[in-house]
DNA sequence: TAGCATGGATTGTTCAACAAGAATAGATCT
DNA sequence: AGATCTATTCTTGTTGAACAATCCATGCTA
């Protein structure tokens, strides 16, 4: 494995893992000094990480975690939307992609039955993933993930519990059924909804939260 | 301006222009002295276009101008379709993204008509970035941006000769009238059926350049 | 208090060096 | 000749030190 590529999934493992708060400024030197590279190195992961919407990155002012405001927010909402909307609408039946979609919803539920509220955030993830993945498009699939770790920091940002997923444990069930038994429109539709009350949720826990 | 910004404009914009062909070899050394700058500032910009699928970054190989094949191509337009179309469905009435759109296919006859056909190829891209403008999202046209950027170097790599797009000037123009007279839907099923013509295009110059 | 110098810290960039992996050319063997 | 191994050479990966450019906080001045 590259250096270089390891280091930048050391720093995205810390950032969703919130060890690298949203805003938390990210000193060159300091961080040079924790994972024992270099500088130069280091800026180097930067850049990738900037271009992946990780962190911001303002000239002569350095890099810190990025911190989605609600603009931000919606934002990213409006991109799931186009994104995951078009593409089950447009989704072949028997896709493997479904299989992976049902192995994430029969895993939530098991999680939420066992109050493992975290494996549950993680296979709701798995489950997006798995819907965009109809698409057969690696691109879309780079993009789209970009913008669910994006919108990881903002869950983060304003502390939205892992087990205020829960409902939505359910509606992927029935957006997964309506993908598999009724038609793919249907299913889109379902899943719009979904992302609008799931949006809502968060933009409540901004404000809330008192944030921007 | 920053400088190391700036040196991704000059790179993209050679890149773009066709003076750094698909699948040349970006010697770190070379382009160093050529942009007048260190290798490790080359090797940051080299970061950013990497992420932005301007260019492939093999380890201990070096970086290359992106040289996409059939598969990406295909992979393009699959993203192309996703998200212009799903924008276009989706648009308000009276966006001012309109008027771009309209802006760009008025001025692409016009060009046309003065056998400018860089400049209609230039307007067209306008056109469809504006169509993408209409879902207020910078992310989405953030990615878009970036696939089309790839898709430029698709052209150059097969020498899609810019008067090819002459057909595409009048049904740019149909998709307008029809977002703006009649519906939504409508709009998206012309342009998607836009993008299916282009993609067999650009695919059928693959076929006779004999690439993969 | 508002505005302004000043010093200290951080980022931007370069350079030279070496390690590590890849590619090339040459030598050896069958 | 053709294939295979090897040594050399080239390129990339990474580092550390250095300096310039810019920002920021502090305290001074009016």
């Amino acid at each position: 494995m590259n250096h270089e590529s390891s280091l930048v999934n050391q720093l995205t493992d810390r950032l969703i893992a919130g060890e690298l708060r949203p805003g938390a400024r990210l000193s060159e030197a300091a961080l040079a000094k924790e994972f024992d590279v270099s500088r130069n190195t280091l800026r180097e992961a930067f850049r990738v990480l900037g271009e992946q919407g990780l962190v911001n990155h303002i000239p002569h002012r350095g890099v810190s975690v990025a911190s989605p405001n609600t603009s931000d927010v919606i934002d990213i909402y409006r991109v799931r939307r186009h994104i995951e909307c078009s593409v089950l609408e447009n989704a072949p039946k028997n896709h493997p992609g479904a299989e992976e979609m049902r192995r994430a919803v029969e895993g939530a539920h098991a999680a939420a039955a066992a109050d493992d509220w975290l494996r549950v955030g993680t296979l709701n993830m798995s489950f997006h993933n798995a819907v965009v993945s109809l698409s057969d498009s690696s691109r879309l699939m780079r993009s789209f993930g970009n913008v669910l770790a994006e919108l990881r920091l903002a869950f983060l940002k304003v502390e939205v519990l892992d087990f205020l997923h829960a409902p939505f444990v359910e509606r992927n069930q029935e957006v997964l059924d309506a993908y598999l038994n009724e038609s793919p429109r249907g299913a889109a539709a379902k899943l719009g909804a979904y992302l609008g009350d799931s949006e809502r949720q968060v933009l409540g826990a901004y404000a809330r939260a008192g944030q921007a």
